[in-house]
Parts: structure tokens; sequence; C-alpha cells
DNA sequence: CAATCAACCTATTGACATACTATGTTGATA
DNA sequence: TATCAACATAGTATGTCAATAGGTTGATTG
């Protein structure tokens, strides 16, 4: 499941989108309009930072700005940075497959359908969909029809 | 993520599957088997047993029993089973949308088209499909063509 | 009846993750 | 040099995970 992490994280960079300016914005700003713990933040802000999905300014005037325009930002790139990974194993987290079973693992072939199923939804969104309420290819806003 | 609750859960059906028997299978074989902790798969059979999916029977000779044939019992109803949910977000775990921002939010849709797309997918692999290693509708033996 | 087997039940444990809070230090601007 | 903000490190309360331990109930056997 999603935790908090990958949820704010997705706050943040909506928000990010949202204001839309050159000028870089400061976490305690994005914290007040979220509702959202401004220390906490810092934690994903780190996150985000390391993963080269936004870069931030120190000093006065300073902030966090977008790395990239949020049409070429997809939710799995935001996922994956702030939950570490989007594998629904641990077996297919990172690249060592040091699992002994997996050359008998008769369950193996449904968790890699799966991952690619996850990693295709998420990529196919992007914060510019999100932040436009049309949810892109997977546009979801017409559920009910 | 999936844990090894709803995977060992996954194992003890594919297990019982197998065997094929009317004659109740103890879970002591099956930890024996599948190499797993017998007393941890005990929480895991009350899990199972509790939502209905294998009936145990006390005493010698007694054991576990799937309640359903196995191509009526879904991976979907099994992970629910042991996870507690198949949910990838919190405000849609239970019935209980407690979440004051669901008006607003602008991630909702996704979570919920995603919701979809994931019981989907796992309602339509069977334990009958797992034991046989034929993912039902949804195959994974052709990944690589 | 009693021994055995197996499900069932409660609790406890160590390790780890989550969701924070607190307190600095560095760096850039005014 | 005062201020602002990112960056860094440490700590805390709570909970889950993955097991282990020990006892109770229930059903079949000799």
């Amino acid at each position: 499941m999603i935790s908090t992490k990958g949820r704010y994280a997705l706050r943040v960079l909506i928000d990010l989108a949202e204001q839309g300016t050159d000028a870089p914005v400061p976490l305690k700003d994005i914290a007040k309009r979220q509702g959202i713990s401004g220390q906490y933040l810092q934690h994903i802000a780190k996150l985000l930072v390391d993963q080269g999905l936004i870069v931030g300014t120190s000093g006065k005037g300073g902030g966090y700005l977008m790395a990239r325009p949020p049409q070429e930002c997809t939710v799995a790139d935001v996922l994956a940075a702030a939950e570490g990974t989007l594998a629904p194993v641990a077996c297919l987290a990172c690249e060592t497959v040091d699992c002994d079973r997996s050359d008998t693992c008769k369950t193996l072939p449904m968790w890699q359908k799966f991952d690619l199923l996850t990693k295709d939804y998420f990529s196919s969104v992007t914060i510019a969909d999100l932040a436009n309420g049309t949810n892109g290819a997977n546009d979801a806003s017409n559920l009910t029809s």
C-alpha cells in the first residue's frame, strides 16, 4: 500500500505544477497550503531531490522547482522515488534476483505481469494530468459512465 | 507491497490444490513441503479460515481442506484475506470514506482506477491457474515473446 | 479411558518502517 | 550581518512483520 510518503510526494509535485512559476517555491508555503507538517515534508523533498525530480535552492528567495516540466514527470517516477520501489513483491524490488525459488515459483509470472501492469499504468499518468484533473491516457473521470 | 503473509497464503492454497485429496492436509506437512515455519503458518491459516477460504478439522486425521474448488478461489480472495485489503491507498481500504479531502483530491480518481485494475487482475487468476502453471486469462508464460 | 494428533488461542519477542519532532549547519540573498 | 531556506542528523512514539512459545480444545485411535 502506498504510504503518506508517496501521497505527500505527489501533492508536493502537484502543488509545484500549480504554481507554474520560475521562482523557487519555499517548502513552508507548500506545507501550509497542503496542511502537512513542514519538517516531515523536508524528508520527502530530499527523496525527490535525490532522484532528480525537483531542485532546491538555498537562501533567501530559495525554494524548490520541478526539474522537468509537469508533462514529463510521471506518477511512476514520483512514487518510486518516495516509496523506494513500485514492485509488488520483494523479489522484484531490485535487480538482485537472489530468491532460490525463482525457477520453481508458481506465482512469479503472475507478479511479473502485475509489475508491468502497475508500472505501465502509473507511467501513463503525469503530474500535469493530475494538476489539470484529467488523468491522461487512463482518464478515470468517467468511472460512473 | 505484498508481504510474506500474502505470499505464504498463496503457497498454502496452491499446496492444498496440488494434493487434490478429500483427506484433510495437516499444516505441519504443508510447512515441511514449503519450508515455512509451521507456527507462523497457523496465523495465516486462521486468516484463511476466518474468510471461509479453507476449513480446518481438529484431531487425529485432521487438517485443512479448501472450502471451494481451486477454480473458484481467486488470488484476489486469498490476498485480501491475508493482507486485510488490496486497496492501494488507505482511503480506499474500507467503505469508511472519512477522508475530508475526497471531494477536492486530485489523485483520488487515479487511485480508484488503479484499485479496479488491481482487483480485476487478481480476480482473473485462480489457485487452479497457479497450480497448473497457466495463469488463466492473464497468462504471463509468454512474457518474452 | 487414555494417548495421540492437530486445529485453535493468547502472548511475547526483535527487528524494522512509519510519521513525525527537534535541533542544528550550510548557503544565498538583502 | 541579519534573514531566509535548504540541507543534515538525531531522536521518538507507534505500529507491523515475522516469527517463537506455550497452552487449550476437539476428534480419532489403541
